[in-house]
Formats: structure tokens, C-alpha cells, sequence
RNA sequence: GCCCAUAUAGCUCAGUCGGUAGAGCACUUCCUUGGUAAGGAAGAGGUCACCGGUUCAAAUCCGGUUAUGGGCUCCA
């Protein structure tokens, strides 16, 4: 909020210049600031003019301002009693403006350097903006340079920046003239009669709601960072434009620290720790299909394995379904239709099969094995199910998008009147995981009802309230999708984001009118009539591998006790200790400690260096001293020297620390 | 799948104008037995992603393929 310290008087002002005498004096606008001061002029003013008279620092800080409710130019008039408020680059507002007005500055560049190119839209994004332009090459990282220092020559031109409105059909006729067939396009989509406003500067004029800087001085700091396809209007059938990405702040310093903000997160990506830590790697042989190692293994197998402890305390029974299954199983399922392309299939003397790509119809056959009662439900069914899905080539992305993955799978097999309970204690279940994991920022969605679906009005209804009742009831916050739901049913959907704020979908869970109907699930009722149960599609990780791919990110390869792959090292100092260093390892081995050691001819400042780059817990050291009084010298991952334990002191410590979260499980 | 970029030693990266390859770390051997983030020496290691073309000559130029990275679209 801008600061009008001092600035409580209210008076009457009237600046010298271009006066526009209102009509009558009683309707001199009373302008109230956010200080609760007010202003009041003999005539209509400008919202520079109002902050001219506030201060100079003010004026040549302003870049908007807020009348009442309602984010305008700095040359908007006030022509009635309002509330004003200035806005500067320290407001969040302007910050957006900023960014707006340089996706202007980039496109007018661009027309300048490129006259051929046409501009299309401009928005603002996290951190920035974008400008999708048609141009027929492709802009190279050259073009890139040269546009950006077009625009801070620009920038330093300090051309105004002019609002003007224009009647709908005119404005066709103007960019259709300019060129600007796209321009033209996005005008006929708006609504016929509509009055709009074109902003422009020096040669350049785009459409544009607005508002903008005054001017393009105001435009200090910015950067293009890189150019990617994009299709015209978010659609694949569409051509395909060039989208150039670029990011502006305040000033200098901001950009400075934001570039150097994301240089840090590119440093944890999960596929560079991978390297560096040994946990993983992937190969041309196997694209999007992953060879863990043995480290990054162990980490696997200690997220499955708390899972399960999860569940097992929850009323859940795990089972192992086929990878292989016959192809007619999918058609009656009805994912062979939808998702035919994308299912691996296999062959063998007269059988089609598919590659699982998903549990849920093999949980329906073990459900289906025997008579249900009413009484039996709800059945809870998990299973670490590993997928194979042949996911477009431009889509994978390391641990997060992979072709084969394995779900913490669990379908709920209930009846209607159960979904409700069902869906809360599910979602206190993945809030608690996800806690124990250290992730505090989850994003919630609700999606709804689409056009295409299976199922009665009626049943939606009771299925999305279901939902929402359980998320409100616990105050969460959460986004609707209305219409993004599956056909078979409504979900709400988890989500976490990786190093660089990418958003990837976790948990889920989904309720499943069609599935059990189609795959002639059943139990009988309490008045002995067949009936269909409900199914709940479950998970809390969603895929292990994605999970851990955000996990390795969230804590840049330095995990809790619990987590580490390795959690001790043991190194000798010379070879004197050599034997009892195999003692201690073995010792700890023994206590389920995860241990290594090292007993290279090094010396030990080598091998702590490279065991605290490798992000191991604690370095247990042993020299003459701790072998004549049988302890351990111990060293932790953030360099500080704990000193020296006995074994068993020491391996109670560790215990603790590791249970520490475990406590937190039940 | 679409657009753009990239692919050189195990890793991170140099390689100018086309003249068949370099560094650091890692690895092997030797010396060193050193108390909390790199001790020293020597050696070995590459069909420059793959296929084709241009050329007397290709890591380098051109075309294709594959994979990876960044986006877009998609995601049961």
C-alpha cells in the first residue's frame, strides 16, 4: 500500500494547467485515500494530477491507481466522490502492471525489429508475461538479445503510454488494415457494440483492457527468458505460434534476486541430484522408464513401506494383480476406447493383452471372487500397482512423468451412503502422509460433473456434495473445475509443486459411478436385493515415482534420518582402526541402520568432504582415541561436531530420530 | 504428438576458419598413515548419440532418426 504519511489535511486544490471546470461546484469530487484522508478539486483531475498534489515522489512514483474498486490508468479522471488509491511498483498491482506493460514493450519491439510478425495476446504469468506472436521463421536466442535491447531502448526513449477507445467493428477494420489478421480474430470474438481500448506508444498499438504505466520508463528491469510453441487459443488442431517468455520487477535488484532465486531451484532438480546422489538413471533403451539404483531404491522402499504401515492400521487389505492382461478386459472396462493409443499391448498364440495401465480392473475381479454382503462393505483394496502407459514422447519429464509408474493404489468399494466418511478420513490420511513428508503447500481442486457422462443427475448430485461437504468440513481451501471431472465420476485432486513451482497432480480420489456396473461388481442388500457398490479410486502419492521425484526437490537431496538412503558412514583415520571400524559398521547393521563404510586411504578431511557432498546424515569418524575407549566421533551432514558416543548411545540417538516421525504415524 | 534447443571420456564441460580430440573431477598403480570439506606422482580411458550426404578431408557443414531439456497440447 502506498504511503501517505502526514497527508491527513483535506483541502481544496486546484492545480494550475488544463482545468475542466465541472458543471455545478456541489459536485466537486471528494477523493478519500487510504490514510482516510481526503482531497477535493474544483474540477475533474487526473489521477497523476491527484498524486502531483499529494507529492513529487509520489507522482513520479505512481503507475496506477485503484478508483473505488477499480484499477485504472494514472490518466484516468475522477469525476465523482471515490475512493483513490495510488498505485506503485511496491504494490503487488503494479508489479502486475509492470509485467503487463513489458509484454507491450516486447511486442512493439518486436513489430520493429520484424514487421512481419503478428502480435496475438500478451498475458502476465507468475514471475512475468509472455507474448505469442505468428512469424514465419523461428525466433532464435540472437533474435531473443537483439529484441530485448530494443525494448530497454524503448524503455529509455520514455514514451508515453496513451489509452483510447475505439467501437468494436472499427477496431477490426484498424488492425485488419495494420495486418494484424490474429488481432483482428480475438476483436470479432468479443461481443458486437462493445466499445475498446487500445493503448498506444511511439508506433505501436495493441488491444487491451489495461491498465498500463504511464510510461515506458517505468519499465526498469526485465528479461526475456526463452521461446517455446504454443498453440493459437490453447488448441492442438490450431497452428502453432511462437510464445516468447519474459520475466520484469521492480527494479534492477529484484531481477537480479529472482534470477539468482531460480539458478538455486535448477540446482534441485531431481534428475541432477539423481546423478550426483546415484539414485537413478534413465536410457534411450527405456524412455520414460526408470533403472533405480540401489540409493535411490532405498528410498523407494522406505516410502512403500510406510504406506503400507498406513494402510495396514486402516482397514485396508493389500493384494498383487497381473501386468499382463487379456485386451478384452480393457474394452469392457471402456479404457481400450479412450485410451487405446497409450496402452502398451502384447501378444501371445491367440490372446491380445495389455500392459496394466491402470489397477482398478484387476481389484474388480478379486472383488468379484465370491458373494459381497452389505455387511463386508466398505472394502478397502490397495495395491502398489506398477503401470505401463505410452504417454507422448513430448510429455515426459524425469521422475514425473514417466511411462511406467506405480501407484499407491486402493479402490473403496462402498455403498452410497458411505462415500462421505469414506473421502474424509482419506483426506486426513494424505494430509497427515503428506505432513510426515515434510510438504505444507498442497493445492486442492474439485472437479465436477462434464458434458459426456455416465450416471443420473441425481447420483452427481449426492457424489459432488459428498465431496465438497468433506473438504468444507475440514476448512480447506480448495479451487473448483466445474465440468473437469472424469465420466464416471466427480474427484478432487492433490497437487504439489516442484523446484521451479511447477504444479503435479499427487493425491486423488475419485468416485466411479460406471466401472463396477461395467464389470458386473455386486453385493446383496440388507433386503437381499443385488446391488451395485460405489467405487472410490484412491491414492495419496499418486505415482512413487513422482512423488519422490518432488520429494528429492522439496528437500534438495539432503532428506530426514527416516528417508536417507544412507543414513551413517564410517571412516577410519589410518588403517590401525580398520577393524574396529568393521566393528562399529557391523554393529549398526545390525540395529537396521542403514550404514556404510569407509575405510579408503584417504585422509579423513577428503572422505568428509565427500560424504557430506553426498548428504549423508551423520559421519561416524574413528581414530586411535575412540577405538582405546570403544565409542564413535560424530559428525552431522551440516559440518557441526557432536562429539563423541558410545555405540549404543549413539544408536539410541539414531532410533529416536527415525521414530520421531514414526510417532507422528499414528 | 507439436514448436524450439541440445547430444564430445564415468561426471561437469572446452574444442576458433572443416585438417581424425582436450581440461578438471572420478578411475588404476605407486608414494603418503594423515583427527573433521580436496596430500603427491604416474597411467589408462573417446566409432565426438545413431544413420546417411557434401568434401581430398567432418566432432565441426547438410538431411534424417533417437533421446534429453524448455514450452504447448494431453494425462484413465
Amino acid at each position: 500500500m502506498t504511503d501517505f504519511r502526514g497527508e491527513l489535511n483535506s483541502y481544496t486544490f486546484s492545480p494550475s494547467g488544463t482545468a475542466k471546470p465541472l458543471h455545478a461546484a456541489w459536485l466537486m469530487p471528494i477523493i478519500s485515500l487510504p490514510d482516510g484522508s481526503t482531497r477535493q478539486f474544483d474540477r475533474v483531475v487526473t489521477i497523476a494530477e491527484v498524486a502531483e498534489s499529494i507529492g513529487p515522489g509520489l507522482a513520479k512514483a505512481s503507475i496506477a491507481g485503484r478508483i473505488d474498486d477499480r484499477l485504472v490508468d494514472c490518466s484516468a479522471e475522477i469525476d465523482h466522490d471515490a475512493r483513490l488509491q495510488i498505485i506503485t511498483a511496491k504494490d503487488d498491482e503494479g508489479l502486475e502492471i509492470i509485467r503487463h506493460s513489458t509484454a507491450h514493450l516486447l511486442a512493439q519491439a518486436v513489430k520493429l525489429l520484424f514487421p512481419s510478425a503478428q502480435v496475438t495476446i500478451g498475458p502476465v504469468i507468475t514471475d512475468g508475461f509472455y507474448y505469442d506472436f505468428c512469424f514465419e521463421r523461428a525466433f532464435t536466442t540472437e533474435d531473443l538479445k537483439l529484441i530485448e535491447t530494443k525494448m530497454y531502448e524503448l524503455a529509455s526513449e520514455g514514451l508515453a503510454v496513451r489509452r483510447s477507445v475505439m467501437p468494436r467493428d472499427e477496431a477490426v477494420e484498424y488492425f485488419r488494415e495494420q495486418g494484424e489478421e490474429y488481432k483482428a480474430r480475438i476483436i470479432e470474438s468479443i461481443p458486437e457494440g462493445e466499445d475498446l481500448s487500445l493503448y498506444n506508444q511511439g508506433e505501436f498499438t495493441d488491444l487491451c483492457r489495461g491498465p498500463h504505466v504511464p510510461n515506458t520508463s517505468k519499465l526498469k528491469a526485465f528479461k526475456l527468458t526463452k521461446i517455446a510453441g504454443a498453440y493459437w487459443r490453447g488448441d492442438s488442431n490450431n497452428e502453432m505460434l511462437q510464445r516468447i517468455y519474459g520475466t520484469a520487477w521492480q527494479d534492477k535488484k529484484a531481477l537480479k534476486a529472482y534470477l539468482h532465486r531460480i539458478e538455486e531451484a535448477e540446482k534441485r532438480d531431481h534428475r541432477k541430484l539423481a546423478k550426483k546422489l546415484d539414485l537413478f538413471h534413465t536410457q534411450e533403451e527405456a524412455p520414460g522408464m526408470v533403472f533405480w539404483h540401489d540409493k535411490g531404491w532405498a528410498i523407494y522402499q522406505v516410502v512403500e513401506q510406510y504406506i503400507r504401515d498406513q494402510l495396514r492400521t486402516r482397514g485396508y487389505q493389500e493384494v498383487k494383480t497381473p501386468q499382463v492382461v487379456d485386451k478384452s478386459l480393457w474394452e469392457k472396462s471402456g479404457h481400450w476406447d479412450k485410451f487405446g493409443d497409450m496402452i502398451f499391448t502384447t501378444h501371445s498364440e491367440h490372446h491380445d493383452y495389455a500392459i496394466k495401465p491402470m489397477n482398478c480392473p484387476c481389484h474388480v475381479q478379486i472383488y468379484n471372487q465370491g458373494l459381497k454382503s452389505y455387511r463386508e462393505l466398505p472394502i478397502r483394496m490397495a495395491e502398489f500397482g506398477s503401470c505401463h502407459r505410452n504417454e507422448p514422447s513430448g510429455t515426459l519429464h524425469g521422475l514425473m512423468r514417466a511411462r511406467n509408474f506405480t501407484q499407491d493404489d486402493a479402490h473403496i468399494f462402498c455403498t452410497e451412503s458411505q462415500i462421505q466418511e469414506e473421502v474424509s478420513s482419506f483426506i486426513d490420511l494424505l494430509f497427515k502422509v503428506y505432513r510426515d513428508f515434510g510438504f505444507e503447500d498442497i493445492l486442492i481442486k474439485l472437479s465436477t460433473r462434464p458434458e459426456n457422462r455416465v450416471g443420473d443427475d441425481s447420483v452427481w448430485d449426492k457424489a459432488e456434495s459428498a465431496l465438497e461437504l468433506a473438504l468444507n468440513n475440514k476448512g480447506l481451501d480448495w479451487d473448483l473445475q466445474p465440468g473437469e471431472g472424469a465420466f464416471y465420476g466427480p474427484k478432487i485432486e492433490f497437487s504439489l509443486k516442484d523446484c521451479l513451482d511447477r504444479v503435479w497432480q499427487c493425491g486423488t480420489i475419485q468416485v466411479d459411478f460406471s466401472m463396477p456396473g461395467r464389470l458386473e461388481a455386486s453385493y446383496i442388500a440388507e433386503d437381499n436385493s443385488k446391488q451395485v457398490p460405489v467405487m472410490l479410486h484412491r491414492a495419496i502419492l499418486g505415482s512413487l515415482e513422482r512423488f519422490i521425484g518432488i520429494l528429492i526437490e522439496n528437500y534438495a537431496g539432503i532428506f530426514p534420518l527416516w528417508l536417507a538412503p544412507v543414513q551413517i558412514v564410517i571412516c577410519n583415520i589410518t588403517d590401525r582402526q580398520a577393524d574396529y571400524a568393521r566393528d562399529v559398521h557391523q554393529f549398526f547393521e545390525k540395529q537396521g541402520i542403514r550404514a556404510k563404510i569407509d575405510l579408503r586411504n584417504e585422509k579423513i578431511g577428503f572422505k568428509i568432504r565427500e560424504h557430506a557432498m553426498q548428504k549423508i546424515p551423520y559421519l561416524l569418524i574413528v581414530g586411535d582415541d575412540e577405538v582405546d575407549s570403544k565409542s564413535v566421533s560424530v559428525r552431522t551432514q551440516k559440518g557441526e561436531n557432536l562429539g563423541s558416543f558410545s555405540r549404543d548411545q549413539f544408536s539410541m540417538l539414531l532410533v529416536n530420530e527415525i521414530e520421531c516421525r514414526d510417532q507422528a504415524v499414528n
